[in-house]
RNA sequence: GCGGGCGUAGCCGAAUUGGUACAGGCGCACGGCUUAGGACCGUGUGGCGCAAGCCAUAAGGGUUCGAGUCCCUUCGCCCGCACCA
């Protein structure tokens, strides 16, 4: 059907020419170019599931937005995109429908394209990142080798967890409030030959250097500190009875003189050793129970205390005590050294357990330096100072002279020293599935353990498999890609089966697009340096930890390896809320989500773009609301009518009257407002700013205000104001203004300091703080003149009611308070 | 339990960081235009009061000439970690 051009606003008509016009223009096609500030702006790429919702444009819409705002600020602006494209969904739905991973996930990075196509978003599409493809995969593999290189991958017998739903292992920060993250099974322990990334490592520095992203939600940055988990304390060595010993960790050595049992973990090497012959059976039945109860206890909201009696004893070094040592699993055996000294007058955890079972409970460390008497609850020390009692020498004194004394003492004797503990974990990438990165390992008769060389990457994913309903991993049964020979020897060898968790590909994406098309390393060391770290990265607080963490990790390990020259890749973060609809999450499997295809129909592209910037404070969730969205529409359309309308000003009633004086300098205060507004990400307000020059620019026309050139400056500024937002629309505007060239590459308005000057201002004039008038007085109006104005009023000679004024207060230009007392 | 954050109209939310509380939008009311309209355009819209004015930012107290904003207490909600020694 044949359309001519409407004189109404017409989104349809519009919005696909000008999407042409960008991608003719090449509006992020871009090179390392000097002369110009760069930006990186970077979104969380996405995992191709199928086809986008509105609730997922909201991140696109807003990275969109300051990707074109920067360059109208002269940026020479990276853009780029790509997909997350292994993992385990795609795989699963093969098993149910035999369609192969690699054929859905293309169909689905299709759809998602033509999606981000008709919204306007616009991306460097030369730099496209698919993880799945070969030319990407093989430099995870690189990277993998050059970790192994490194001594930072390594392979390792393990009780790890693992999925039973899906089959495979899962790293620790998979694990979320007990069950899978993604399936929410929960998980059981398992015995495996499994890989790791030793993040463990980096700890220090990763929890150091946190304090250097001042740019990133404090709510991140305290998540990740707490799950890296720092404690700095003491190791002790108790001698057990018989032979050997028992090391501890603690963080108030401090509290030694309190220790009135040992606890060790189920999984503790002293269990299988040192328990006597009489408690053997005890000791069997309460492993074989914890290893059935752990994962479910855990999930429990009462952690009921339970334990077993070992038949065995400590000493204590500083007191010779004699101190029995038991079995409980309150104490975890891959934190610290798997055992603890139970202080239960310090402790609230070693005082629950010394209730259940009868122990002695003693109070070492007071908040006084006098003894309370028995304890009937546990001082909680956490890292609160006291003083020490009933403690030999150390009575006394402060408790952090007590540890450092405490330690002192136990370096000298050969039984203990200072130390540091994290929380975190190594990082567990083996994947016992087929729909990912092959961990390039061979193993071989007589080598071991041997890395397929770089030259001979990438490790191909075989495309025939046989995709089984047991859930075994279809490579384990791959012949052909399973045997292979000895990189060293050439005999014939087996290849590792498991591949890599898909957190290991998204780790250095954001490298990779720097130098997408390099063919002969994973990025080019020159264009890295250029383009990071990433100047703005945007996406949703679900990866806090896990990824931001480990592309943390990465990037150090990058950085010491002389890859790159910045230790941290994500200068400033920010965390888009989600979108509820409906009283729900916006998301597929609730059926309320709102189709990009069908907002674009209704609506036009810009109308759902402007909306989703409007809908509130953009780092909070926000309702999605129909009326909401007409309302957006409305805007749009009277900026149309303004900028370019054919309706008769002079027909307009008329109303209050807006001076071309106060139109200009809203206009300016405007700009202000709206450039300020998108530096601090506050898009509903910049949203909200523009619609309020609009309706005074209507009250302008409706007072008969005349379209001559100022009024045409103030279309032209609100149109380059409105281009981040509303693209399309703006550059329609700019196109019927006159326009040469494109509003998107247009230079970004310049707020006049001149015209935000007001020459008269309003002054609120308070007695006792309390607002008793306003006066307009000219601007710079000093104290002793806004005196004798604000006297002048009869509000304030009432409200003064013959008081005298005793003193003033005065804000320039803002404020006069007379105050009587 | 520990840590982070929040509480403002009927609803979503503004408030220059201690200085006119409620911008903007939704909703609602009235009007206009329409054959009609759940479309579009305009005007109004915190509560009480005829008014002067008074009362209002979860509740209570404090600091200050002045508090939504700072400090204490209480209540409620959200998020993260959760036996980490």
């Amino acid at each position: 059907m044949a359309r001519t051009v409407a004189p109404v606003y017409d989104p349809q008509l519009i919005e696909p020419k000008w999407r042409a016009a960008w991608k003719a223009a090449g509006l992020f096609t871009v090179s390392e170019d000097t002369a110009k500030p760069k930006f990186y702006n970077l979104v969380m790429f996405p995992y191709p599931s199928g086809p986008l919702h509105m609730g997922h444009f909201r991140n696109y819409v807003i990275g969109d937005a300051v990707a074109r705002y920067k360059v109208m600020r002269g940026f020479n602006v990276l853009n780029p995109f790509g997909w997350d494209a292994f993992g385990l969904p795609a795989e699963n739905a093969a098993i149910k429908s035999g369609i192969h991973p690699r054929i859905s996930t293309e169909a689905n990075i299709a759809v998602s394209k033509h999606e981000l196509d008709i919204m306007g978003v616009l991306y460097a599409w030369d730099r496209e990142v698919t993880t799945c493809n070969e030319d990407y995969y093989r430099w995870t593999q690189w990277l993998f080798l050059t970790f192994y290189e490194m001594g930072l991958a390594y392979k390792h017998r393990a009780a790890v967890n693992w999925c039973p739903k899906d089959n495979t292992v899962l790293a620790n920060e998979q694990i979320v409030n007990g069950v899978c993250w993604r399936c929410g099974t929960k998980p059981t322990k398992k015995e495996l030959e499994q890989w790791f990334f030793k993040i463990t490592a980096y700890a220090q520095r990763l929890l150091d250097d946190l304090a250097k992203l001042d740019r990133w939600p404090e709510r991140v940055r305290v998540m990740q500190a707490n799950w890296i988990g720092r404690s700095e304390g003491a190791e002790l060595d108790f001698p057990v009875e018989g032979d050997g010993s028992l090391k501890v960790f603690t963080t108030r050595p401090d509290t030694i003189f309190g220790v009135t049992f040992m606890v060790i973990a189920p999984e503790h090497p002293l269990v299988e050793t040192n328990v006597t012959t009489d408690r053997r059976s005890d000791v069997a039945a309460y492993i074989e129970k914890t290893k059935a109860e752990t994962e479910i206890e855990r999930l429990s909201t009462e952690h009921v205390k339970t334990g077993v009696f070992s038949g065995a004893y400590a000493i204590n070094p500083f007191n010779g005590e004699r101190i029995p040592i038991w079995i409980a699993d309150y104490v975890l055996a891959t934190y610290g050294t798997g055992a603890i000294m139970g202080v239960p007058g310090n402790d609230a955890r070693d005082f629950e357990f010394a209730k259940k079972f009868r122990l002695p409970i003693r109070e070492v460390v007071s908040s006084t330096p006098e003894p309370q008497g028995y304890p009937t609850a546990p001082m909680e020390l956490g890292l609160a100072e006291g003083y020490m009692i009933d403690s030999g020498p150390y009575t006394g004194i402060k408790s952090s002279e007590a540890i450092n004394a405490i330690i002192g003492e136990a370096e000298r004797r050969g039984i203990g020293r200072r130390t540091i503990t994290f929380r975190l974990r190594d990082w567990l990438i083996s994947r016992q599935r087929y729909w990912g990165v092959p961990i390039p390992i061979v193993y071989c008769a007589e080598h071991g353990i041997v890395p397929v060389p770089k030259d001979q990457l990438p490790v191909r994913l075989p495309a025939q498999v046989e995709f089984r309903s047991d859930g075994q991993n279809p490579l384990l049964h791959t012949d052909s890609f399973v045997k292979t020979s000895c990189p060293i020897c050439g005999k014939p060898a087996r290849r590792e089966t498991d591949t890599m968790d898909t957190f290991v590909d998204s780790s250095w994406y954001f490298l990779r697009y720097t130098s997408a098309r390099e063919t002969t390393q994973p990025f080019d060391k020159a264009k890295a340096d250029y383009w990071m770290p990433v100047d703005q990265y945007t996406g949703g607080v679900e990866h806090a930890i896990l990824h931001l963490l480990y592309s943390r990790f990465f990037m150090k390990v990058l950085f010491d390896a002389g890859m790159v020259s910045v230790d941290e890749p994500f200068k400033a973060l920010f965390t888009q809320g989600m979108i509820h609809r409906n009283g729900a999450v916006m998301a597929k499997s609730k059926g309320n989500g709102i189709a990009p295809d069908d907002m674009v129909e209704r609506y036009g592209a810009d109308t759902g773009r402007v909306y989703e910037l409007f809908i509130g404070p953009p780092e909070l969730d926000a309702e999605w609301n129909d009326r909401g969205v007409d309302g957006v529409a409305r805007f749009l359309n009277r900026v149309w009518r303004l900028v370019v309308g054919e309706e008769d000003a002079a027909a307009a009633t008329v109303g209050p009257g807006v001076t071309q004086d106060v139109l200009l300098r809203k206009l300016h205060e405007t700009i202000d407002k709206v450039t300020r507004d998108i530096d601090a990400f506050r898009f509903n307000t910049a949203v909200a700013a523009l619609m309020e020059l609009a309706n005074l620019m209507q009250d302008y026309v409706q007072g008969g205000g005349p379209r001559d050139e100022a009024w045409e400056t103030v279309g032209r500024d609100l149109t380059r104001l409105m281009a981040p937002f509303a693209p399309h629309l703006a550059e329609e505007l700019w196109h019927r203004l006159g326009g040469d060239s494109l509003c998107a590459m247009s230079p970004w308005p310049v707020a006049d300091p001149a015209l935000l000057h007001r020459s008269t201002v309003t002054m609120v004039v308070q007695v006792d703080g309390r607002l008793r008038d306003r006066i307009d007085v000219p601007a710079g109006t000093d104290e002793g003149e806004a005196r004798i104005r604000a006297l002048q009023s009869a509000n304030v000679e009432r409200a003064l009611d013959g008081r005298s004024v005793a003193r003033t207060v005065f804000v320039a230009d803002r404020l006069i308070n007379l105050v009587t007392r």
